[in-house]
DNA sequence: CTGTTAGCGCTTTCAA
DNA sequence: TTGAAAGCGCTAACAG
């Protein structure tokens, strides 16, 4: 139970400099003796020396902490995007800050006034909240960047993923395999689904083709819904692309459900190939939204705010380029 | 983007008090006059001051944080779990510093630096590491409280579910609806996995009848392993109690692939009863985790080690009743 | 009940 | 390249 810390004092004096010099020394500040750093250094590690974090923070006026605020934690995609930001965070020297979102309920105004009394530098946004008056709010007090969705006409960066160019690509992958009835599970207004159902549409109609939409949300009951309601459509599908990939789990468990083969009877697409859709169990063909891109784009971008210090950039959307990844979820349609 | 931050200085000024005494004031500290208690805090309101936490932190000597490690934060249950903890430290005036775990990685040493960079009083570990070595190398440098299995011989605190009157209760109810081949597939050596086996085993001995057990991992694809692996024997279970939530999940889907209904054919049992398994798309009978009990319980249990100070407390293990929800995914055999 | 006085452990001028 | 000195914003004795 580590309860004594030896100070920077204790480090100075062991190494026979100042505490100012061990300071520059630790922190890898120029002008310092090199023989003299390699003391310091040398004399902190025996000690065990680590630096206080508060103290830190309150001298130099730098707390070096981002808040992340994840809008949906039982969301393993989003978990997937979370990790990917802090391991960027922690690799660019700032201190993740986490906070978990509540089931159906936006973050807000609290985890705001916790960042503000951490002295958060900053925060990064994922997927929440859906309300824009409230994202406003929160933006207008912390430098933000928002992930999920294009939101700048409201004065916000942003990072998102191309959802339209893959939207399109899983669309034009199935009609490619022979399908005419491709149907759509929307995310409703979720984060991202305006684009995938843009894509779609555009695709649909290239090919000449009706859409055939359903309107959804980003989870298994939404595929659950979908399916019965598309399902008990005269004309059936023989193939669904999937708003994101939870849809596409509730979808094929209620199509295997009802009796139907995936992907003999319908092929079914995913979006943001998460570590459920790479399983064997699932191998759900899915559009990859490549995470540790999201995270550093994310990052940077803030860093970029964050440097610019009071001059206001203009807000910035950066849009991560998606693959479509092929896997045992998709086939030609049968006859 | 509040750039300036009123000090404590100036909310005195403002209420015409000391600084020490709006300090008091604004803490709720005892020996403050009601009347300019109010006026602090009128004060401080108005100037939209909020106390800065490094100095705090610096100046109290504690820092009131409290680490959360997430062995699996791709596990919705963990989340799940993880969630509730952070709630409960918030609402008892801690600071959870929570970190995320990488896939098939144990946390470690590395973590708990940056935790004791950070001062943290302590920290709560969901279910890692796996590895007993490290975790009690962690524990000997941060009172620690580990959630998920029973590691008081190691002189750990720990919080967990009743794993073996769930199992046993699970397929009791299993046998209970008529049920003679009942499996079991496990979690392996993950946390929990033991006393789930052992209820399992006690249950079916009880009755008389043959353990059918496979050895599986706490995931998707261990469900799909172990429906295999069971349905390929000559005597087919008509029913499987699986260790946790994702294998039930990776399990039902697979026996779907297979043209298996569920529950008609096979009756499947999970663990934990995630978010997933309350969901319509899945209505999975599973063993309830009461999280919002394990964080009251775990957070109670760690603020009595940190009070306890200095005097070693002996290792104390919290066992958490768990309870059986009845759901769609599991009914008498047929025939 | 209240104010004064010291720091907490670190960074950062400022001179040397 | 170095050290001395002055705080960062707050809490915690200690007197009144």
């Amino acid at each position: 139970m580590e309860r004594f810390h030896p100070t920077l004092d204790d480090v100075a004096l062991k190494a026979g400099v100042s505490r100012a010099q061990a300071s520059r020394a630790l922190r890898g500040d120029a002008g310092v003796n090199e023989a003299k750093r390699q003391q310091v250094q040398k004399a902190a590690a025996e000690l065990g020396y680590r630096a206080n974090a508060a103290a830190r923070a309150l001298a130099s006026n730098r707390s070096s902490i981002v808040g992340v605020m994840i809008g949906e934690p039982m969301n393993p995609y989003h978990m997937e995007m979370a990790s990917a930001i802090s391991d960027e965070l922690l690799r660019r020297g700032f201190d993740p800050a986490i906070q978990l979102g509540k089931v159906g309920q936006d973050m807000g105004l609290a985890e705001t006034e916790r960042l503000l009394n951490l002295r958060a530098e900053g925060a990064i946004l994922i997927g929440t909240p859906h309300d824009l008056e409230l994202l406003q709010q929160i933006c207008a007090r912390l430098p933000c960047v928002y992930l999920g969705s294009d939101v700048t006409h409201l004065g916000i960066s942003c990072v998102l993923g191309d959802d339209e160019v893959g939207a399109r690509a899983a669309t034009d992958y199935l009609l490619g395999l022979g399908h005419r009835r491709v149907a759509h599970i929307t995310g409703g207004g979720g984060a991202g689904a305006g684009g995938r159902r843009a894509g779609y549409r555009a695709a649909m109609e290239a090919a000449g083709l009706p859409a055939l939409i359903h309107e959804g949300w980003f989870d298994l009951d939404g595929g659950r819904d979908g399916v019965n309601a598309l399902m008990a459509r005269p004309q059936r599908p023989t193939a669904i692309f999937c708003a994101n990939d939870r849809i596409a789990i509730g979808a094929i468990n209620q199509l295997r459900g009802l009796g139907y083969r995936v992907p003999e009877d319908v092929s079914v697409v995913g979006f943001d190939d998460s570590l459920d859709a790479r399983s064997e169990s699932l191998s759900l063909t899915s559009v990859h939204q490549p995470s540790g891109d999201f995270g550093r784009d994310t990052v940077a971008l803030l860093e970029e705010r964050l440097r610019s210090d009071g001059k206001d950039l203009p807000a910035t959307a950066r849009v991560v380029p998606v693959t479509l990844v092929r896997r045992g979820s998709s086939a030609p349609p049968v006859g």
